[in-house]
DNA sequence: ATGGCTCTCGCGGAGAGA
């Protein structure tokens, strides 16, 4: 079973090198996140059209998650609970037996911007919520996290340490997420590779290697155990026939 | 570098992203 998740930024701006890169890679389910697309706007027959089924919680212009499936899943959450002025960031299904939940999680700007504070305690009530849930013990959190886990995670090491998606306050958010069971699937088959999954459009930043791994999978221990091997798609970071990519590339993982 | 691209909305240029 594969299993993706990515920020396209942009449906619409991405449709075409989204649907290359499902008939290429075939994943079984993807979250993706930054939409930009109202749930009344999903083209659910183009997915159709590929064999996929989607679950979507979007929103005009911002945001905006859903979880595309090769057999059908059922919606058991979109949003996150108390956090409706934050927009649309969450969506959890049931899909082949695992509990799957794909986020878009705040950015939070700079350090001394309100956004970082809401970011901090949006984090929070993402710990309390999955902590809360009722779930399958083969569950799934996966998506955008805009936090950088450890100093390997980001080119600039341990100097970028003290920056925004830096901080120990988020990395201590992060890590009270762990706490509750979940582990890096990535980082779990790759202890010692130091792999990016964002790299900013300016200043050739990808072709000089400037990236953040901030895209991940996280799985619960029954869940781990079935990992069979995890990537992340650098390929589909690239501009292809004249297609522009998102600014970020696709995290794969396949289980038994 | 002091945000140098790219997206959205919507028709000019601003806001957001990480």
């Amino acid at each position: 079973m594969r299993i993706a998740t990515w920020n396209i930024n942009g449906l619409k701006a991405r449709i075409e090198l989204l649907k290359l890169w499902l008939t290429e890679r075939q994943p079984d389910v993807v979250g993706l996140q930054e939409l930009k697309t109202p749930t009344s706007e999903f083209p659910h027959e183009v997915f159709k059209a590929l064999g996929y089924y989607a679950l979507v919680h979007g929103q005009k212009s911002w945001n905006g998650v859903a979880i595309l499936s090769k057999q059908p899943a059922t919606l058991l959450q979109p949003g996150l609970p108390g956090e409706d002025d934050m927009g649309s960031r969450l969506i959890t299904a049931l899909v082949g037996g695992i509990e799957f939940t794909t986020v878009y999680c705040p950015n939070g700007k700079t350090l001394d911007h309100a956004d970082y504070g809401r970011k901090l305690k949006w984090f929070e009530n993402l710990r309390a919520h999955w902590q809360n849930t009722n779930r399958n013990e083969h569950a799934v959190l996966c998506g955008d996290f805009n936090i950088v886990p450890d100093p390997s995670d980001s080119w600039k090491g341990a100097d970028a340490d003290g920056e925004i998606f830096h901080t120990t306050a988020e990395r201590s958010r992060y890590q009270a997420l762990l706490d509750t069971g979940l582990i890096d699937l990535f980082r779990r088959f790759a202890p010692d590779e130091r792999a990016f999954s964002w790299w900013d459009y300016r200043g050739g930043a990808f072709h000089r290697r400037q990236g953040l791994r901030i895209d991940l999978i996280l799985g619960t221990a029954p869940l781990t155990s079935r990992l069979e091997s995890a990537q992340i798609d650098r390929e589909y970071r690239k501009k292809r026939d004249e297609l522009t990519a998102s600014d970020h590339a696709p995290v794969i993982v396949d289980i038994k």
